[in-house]
DNA sequence: CGCAATAATATACAATTGTATTTACATGTG
DNA sequence: CACATGTAAATACAATTGTATATTATTGCG
């Protein structure tokens, strides 16, 4: 059952033949391009994707086997880009007076940067393929982690005690996504309003789960 | 720029010609039908759900002007539908115990019996036109003003103080739904783990606000 | 240069799509 | 019983789709 599945970016360099006229990066491109607030990737159809990169149909052969598996490597880059401009944004912020409400501003303001982005891995976390829905997941996980880490450091700076951090990381990333997504489709007056209601809320879990540590119990 | 939009369903009913030998509705179960967890309502063509439904690809337009116009009453359904069964869940459950847990378990019970409307929702929601996510919103804004009425029954019960209800009901909705979309796709004993993990998130949740509203401060 | 290898294009084809037009059917009213 | 009327089906058509096959262009190596 297993596909052949062949390489190519590890072969020899210096074969005999043509040298690639475009890029598995500009065919990517070119399906984010088409890509406005009613299409999903999935929704692109190849024919579409290559006059939109200035090729022939068939050439997108060469490039990825069908639109699915263009759509799988859009999915990693663009979980790999929203991780690097969020990770950057905490750093350039990390000396600062730290704390959630920054933490979450900063999360709140790099989606901002990657609408796009984060409409895709949305997008394709409830349509798609298996495949698809794993690309995301583990995206989502790549997230939780950074943020279970980032908890921890709050921990440890302020002593406060977490009743399941990891919980809280997913709640917290969970939430955030979805708030996000919505974002993409507000004007900023009220993005602002929503990243301010999200701070709230993502205090509100904070602080539960502060205080569900000490009394250990049930709210009743 | 307007169209004519001919109503249908106020005609008089008495007039001569032949009976509808199909329903709206049962075009609109066709259309369910052919939902498996790969495909969005609006990735149907008129075709499919008209050999599906059994009959001539034009008769669809009796019916419905397209696609979307069926998935927009698709959408209505769900909502209706969802909304319908957890009421009346938690009306079987009105005299018990209640509290937060046996609620929110109610909650993921009854998205649980009713998993295919709830993927409608929540594919309808990410994918298509303004429409359709007007309409989904539409329907999350209920759950959310009966959550709050909820959480206000408790409220009253029990005497305790909530920091900012509304947005309580808010993250409680999105974050329960996105965790139930998920949930269609695990094993029952992953979906009874997801569903304990989703009551420790909403009790943070309303534990945190419940703090907040004491000390109606940060969290720092 | 010329030859081999590879990339890109050209052409073609069968499927499928949405819909316009036409035809057949059923049913309530006179 | 007709006849009018609303409904469904048949047929047709142009567009678009994914892909198979054949052709052309470009590059590097001997």
């Amino acid at each position: 059952m297993r596909r052949p599945r062949k390489k190519k970016q590890d072969e020899d360099p210096d074969k005999p033949g043509r040298k690639p006229a475009i890029s598995e990066q500009e065919l990517m491109q070119a399906a984010v391009r088409l890509l406005d607030s009613h299409r999903s990737v999935s929704s692109l159809s190849l024919r579409e994707i290559a006059r939109e990169a200035g090729i022939a149909p068939n050439t997108f052969y060469r490039h990825f086997r069908d639109v699915d598996e263009l759509a799988v490597a859009l999915i990693d880059q663009a979980g790999r880009g929203l991780r690097g401009t969020i990770r950057e944004a905490r750093k350039r912020l990390e000396s600062g007076r730290g704390g959630v409400r920054s933490s979450v501003e900063v999360f709140m303001e790099a989606l901002d940067d990657e609408q796009k982005y984060l409409q895709i891995l949305l997008r394709e976390m409830s349509i798609g393929s298996e495949a698809f829905r794993e690309a995301v997941d583990r995206e989502l996980n790549y997230f939780e982690e950074e943020l279970n880490d980032e908890l921890g450091r709050i921990v440890e700076a302020t002593g406060q005690k977490i009743y399941e951090p990891r919980l809280v990381a997913k709640a917290i990333t969970r939430l955030v996504f979805t708030l996000g997504a919505s974002a993409a489709r507000l004007t900023p007056e009220q993005r602002g309003a929503l990243t301010e209601e999200t701070v709230i809320m993502v205090r509100m879990i904070i602080f539960g789960a502060n205080a569900m540590a000490t009394t250990a119990g049930k709210p009743r």
